[in-house]
DNA sequence: TTGCATTTTTCGGCGTGCCTAAAATATACT
DNA sequence: AGTATATTTTAGGCACGCCGAAAAATGCAA
């Protein structure tokens, strides 16, 4: 007996955390399971059993015991609008207020669940209602909507075959910072110049400039062919 | 056996709202009672106190059964710090995002408790480190300072006495609206034309316009005489 | 296919922040 | 001062999100 029959309700912020989570890791993971959520929330394993039951109770996910979670469209409806907060919140700090873009991940971690509606579309219109964060990452349209690119890891781009960096998978300022470093942004062009076998560094020109770096390093930078952005 | 030995620990957004209550409050009692907190914070009697005795434990306010509570320096610099985020999360709405002042203070409630020190900061710089929020209300500098102003409640402004609209007490949007409408937005010039005895209601010049408002209206307007702002 | 390691779930518990009902204290009145 | 009224506190309870320990299910390997 609860909430929850047509639309809208307002979710707590560990509610939103997972369905954020279930979303991000369904996108590579066919099953989103137990342990790999509880990895994502920072919160052990029975914890995250007993918060996916709950959610499969209020028809925000679908859990197959023992095998893993899916969301139903309505969680999705709710996962995309926190992600579409976290990555406009992004955005504005790095457009408005000049922050680096290593630096508001974990600002936007907080801000994406306490933003109204209106506010989120108020720093959309500011920013031009972009599709893109600062990371690469689509931002969600209001209605949901996310625009997918068919994009190529730096590691596996053909020799002499040039592209423009367009997204990057990790969150890490850390790693951020040091693809940074290597002129490793959204937009640089590259090229592969050399590899080295059985998964050895890579050498790239990165706007003109030499660089090597490893090819697990290289598997978050995500390459798009020819204009793509 | 717990927290909190030497600053800056994190707090609830439940203690952070009751000092930010507190702290509201004693500006005008001295002793901030039991049933006001309750009433300021939409919780119960028993909920209050409860709080009150968990804070004084921490030694973030003092409680004295049933006479009140008072702010100690610590309790203080935690309070001044939530309301120096709201201020300026209500100034940033207007100014960068284009809201009403008026729409401004729910957002704000939510947005105080998530910023961090570093956004503020930056907020602040955006706006060019103001000393007032959209409703007249002081900003306290980043060290807790607050600039106080003496200033006359425009149903105690004497007759014929020219004055500027420096601040507007309430924060419920509707009376804010409702000021507006007739004017009464902070910079205003205003003189009492006529009070009504009684308690009646009072008309007044707004920027040359008369307008005839109730003195418990008029209560929440406060003027500065010369030139202040 | 049987046994063992891994993963997931169940079970019992805990702190926080809230509640209602009842008891204690303060205050106001005559 | 003495009693009625209002305020505050105590007592007992509940939902939420989390935990660790133990049981159950899964899946891999001999």
């Amino acid at each position: 007996m609860d909430d929850n029959f047509l639309s809208q309700t307002a979710h707590s912020e560990a509610i939103e955390d997972f369905l954020k989570a279930v979303y991000l890791l369904q996108q590579e993971h066919a099953r989103v399971q137990t342990s790999m959520l509880a990895e994502a929330l920072s919160i052990t394993p029975p914890s995250t059993t007993e918060m996916a039951k709950k959610l499969a109770r209020a028809n925000l996910i679908t859990h197959e015991l023992y095998k893993g979670v899916r969301l139903t469209p309505t969680g999705e409806r709710v996962a995309i609008e926190i992600v579409r907060n976290h990555r406009l919140i992004e955005l504005f700090l790095v457009q408005a207020l000049g922050f680096g873009w290593d630096e508001v991940h974990r600002e936007a971690e907080r801000l994406e669940h306490v933003i109204s509606e209106q506010l989120a579309e108020r720093i959309a219109q500011y920013l031009g209602n972009p599709h893109f964060d600062p990371h690469g990452d689509p931002i969600p349209s209001p209605e949901g909507d996310v625009e997918e690119r068919a994009l190529t890891p730096l590691s596996a781009l053909a020799l002499h075959t040039p592209g423009i960096v367009a997204r990057l998978r990790d969150q890490a300022p850390d790693m951020l910072r040091y693809l940074g470093e290597k002129g490793l942004v959204v937009g640089a062009h590259v090229e592969v110049i050399a590899i080295d076998p059985f998964e050895g560094p890579l050498t790239v020109q990165v706007d003109g400039q030499a660089q090597v770096i490893g090819s697990n390093v290289a598997h978050y930078v995500l390459v798009s062919h020819s204009k793509g952005m």
